[in-house]
DNA sequence: CTAAAAGTTAAAGTCGACTTTAAGTCAAGG
DNA sequence: CCTTGACTTAAAGTCGACTTTAACTTTTAG
């Protein structure tokens, strides 16, 4: 598979996927002529990537994880104390976001609102 | 207030207080010899923004929500489809988030993962 | 054989929310 | 009066995750 292959099988830009082979996210392919090729284990990785980070993870965190989860090794401790930190890290956004929802609906509910009234008498 | 005081009691930077001002989401004060002079509705103002960040706004979000929240108006019909879309918004994080967490739990408690079972095998 | 499409690189640009820097000016204490 | 610290500005720098650009080379279809 060449790089643009890879890359609408994927959803991502052939330049993110070299931009995560420069980051070391993904290993660099053999090549052909000086043209990336790629195997299925790399729409694998890489579709994996992009799902980490959706789910929030930054490339450096998901460099981190993919490592820790390599070679179908069940994950280690230092894994396990990251994966501790990032569920921290979420549940601290996931409550933000409560709060950040009900005073908006708090504010769209409430008939006599004023900046004062809402934010600073309560 | 000069500026350092009201960055001291909101926790921001002077700098910060600065860049509010050009981007326009906080009014200009008055000068005495050149230098800032705040009253303590420009600290309600401050808090208030910093707040908002502290939510998840956009800069410029902010600003259209405090402006729509001006002068002790109630919220107006623009205010609330804003409101409306924020909410949205907040809503797909904590999907994604509830999402992510419980993924995360999911690989925490695996006992035999391995980056295919765990992501691509269910 | 050739033109177009897709690949290559390094380097610069983008966005948001600021911070830092450079080069000053103003204010307060001794 | 002088020093020190807080203030002023515009402009450049930072971070993350890419994208865009410029200048080429390789592959592929006709």
């Amino acid at each position: 598979m060449k790089i643009g292959e890879l890359a609408g099988r994927s959803g991502l830009n052939s330049s993110a996927i070299r931009y995560y082979e420069k980051k070391e996210l993904l290993s660099t392919p053999h090549r052909v002529g000086g043209q990336r090729r790629y195997s299925s284990d790399a729409l694998d990785r890489v579709l994996l990537i992009r799902f980490a980070s959706e789910m929030g993870f930054t490339l450096d965190d998901t460099k981190v994880f993919l490592n820790g989860l390599r070679s179908d090794a069940p994950v280690g401790p230092r894994w396990k104390k990251l994966a501790h930190r990032k569920i921290q890290e979420v549940v601290s956004n996931m409550q933000r976001e409560r709060c950040l929802k009900s005073l908006l609906e708090h504010l769209l509910d409430c008939r006599c609102c004023t900046l004062k009234l809402c934010f600073f008498n309560d």
